[in-house]
DNA sequence: ACCTGAACACCGTTCAAGT
DNA sequence: ACCTGAACACCGTTCAAGT
């Protein structure tokens, strides 16, 4: 009746049971369940709970090279479309005003913007993975592979190797798609909602920058359809100002 | 004969043990051992594992706030020093040349340089402290007042506060003094040391980019006595990206 | 007030055994 | 070739009991 289990079945398994309940219901005993059969068959297609691990963030980074292919081959139409956009690009005025002296100076960041930001929408599909990732020991072998081609990128638009290098780590995950995020300025404990009136005058006593800074925010707002910490633009304005700054290391 | 354990007694035992052994060796029975007592006798003092992860990052906190005091104590000399320092900052040319260019109106940017470099020292001293910070969900008291400070720092510099609040996210984990490490261009499996003229022309079959690099980074290095990922250069290298490119945004 | 022993539920994993 | 049952070592944690 039912076919035999492999490695793919369990690895698609496993990552539908992240994705569903977090990567803290991801244990062998629980995903041979979801399998239909005991923990200890794992064993027969995994080498451990560690190799699990491993093929899991294999397969995100297969996800992600798949979509960055797709953006490569609409990549014309996604560039003369990319100034116009409304709501993200178009905030960074750095980006736009780039954008508009243009030329095809900007090819080269145009393209490492889609690829990041594909690989961010691949991202937003597995919450899980950054944490992941970001505590694995072993750097797979897709890793090097996309990092050879953004090097590739890098070159061949004219920055030095000493340059390309330094961008690299300057990129840090942001070509996998996120960024760690340490801080948000909803204190924890408090609803996904805006804060109360009462609760931004108890935080200005002890913090008014803060205190200020959230006011000022909600205050500001052109468009209230985003939300206090909309991360999508947080994520792009942090982009452009690192291809921003790079662009000035690079040779002619 | 021996005094009654306390909250902090535990704590600094967990701290120096996942120095020594790495934060894997950090369980509550290893941790009652070090102290002499069971693991049970834990609990009276601290609400259980949870509650002392938590203790360990408000701890490393502290040391945080307390180094970057220090550096506000000093910080008239060491910014008359900075431009001339031999091997770090000097090497990064668009700080120097700012600096040069400078007056005061570098001053917020030296002194953030100066925040994010001293957490990067204590973090130094405790490399397991960017892994769980990283994975801590609830937002210790000790880090919005650590915002907050830097807050004040940007906006009395004359930024507004929509653009401090997206500095704050650009920064990242900087302010902690790490970045997420994705990516070490020696490949997993090798030394050290340099890799040798066979491991580079392997490579360069299929990577050509990446054996590139490295060959040319060889080649260059200008200082031997740097490393071939020298963190601390790329650490400064992209703190100057973010802090030159945000120079823009600010009101006169 | 401070610490302990025994026990529980839950891990990942080994190993010999089934079909 | 593929799966299983029983067992082991190790977690964090509860709870009643000691002093």
């Amino acid at each position: 009746m039912r076919e035999p289990l492999s490695r793919e079945r369990v690895l698609s398994a496993a990552v539908a049971l992240a994705d569903k309940e977090g990567i803290g219901a991801l244990t062998m005993r629980r995903l041979a369940a979801d399998l239909g059969v005991e923990a200890m068959s794992l064993y027969y297609h995994l080498p451990g709970k560690d190799g699990l691990l491993d093929g899991l963030v294999e397969t995100v980074l297969a996800e992600i090279t798949v979509a960055i292919d797709e953006t490569g081959a609409t990549s014309r139409a996604r560039r003369r479309t990319a100034a116009g956009r409304t709501g993200t690009a178009s905030r960074t005025a750095i980006a736009d005003r780039n954008r508009r002296a243009g030329a095809s100076s900007g090819d080269w960041r145009d393209q490492l913007r889609g690829w990041f930001l594909a690989a961010r929408a691949v991202m937003l599909r597995h919450p899980w993975a950054p944490a992941l990732i970001g505590t694995r020991r072993r750097v797979p072998d897709a890793l090097y592979a996309y990092y050879e081609r953004i090097l590739g990128a890098l070159i061949e638009a004219g920055f030095s190797h000493r340059i390309a290098h330094r961008a690299l780590h300057s990129f840090g995950s942001m070509p996998l798609g996120f960024v760690q995020e340490l801080f948000s300025p909803t204190p924890a404990g408090t609803t996904e909602t805006e804060p109360s009136e009462e609760e931004i005058a108890a935080m200005a006593e002890v913090m008014p920058h803060l205190a200020a800074m959230v006011a000022a925010e909600m205050h500001d707002a052109a468009d209230p359809m985003l939300g206090w910490c909309d991360s999508q633009v947080e994520f792009e304005f942090t982009l452009d100002l690192l291809l921003d700054g790079l662009e000035r290391f690079r040779n002619t």
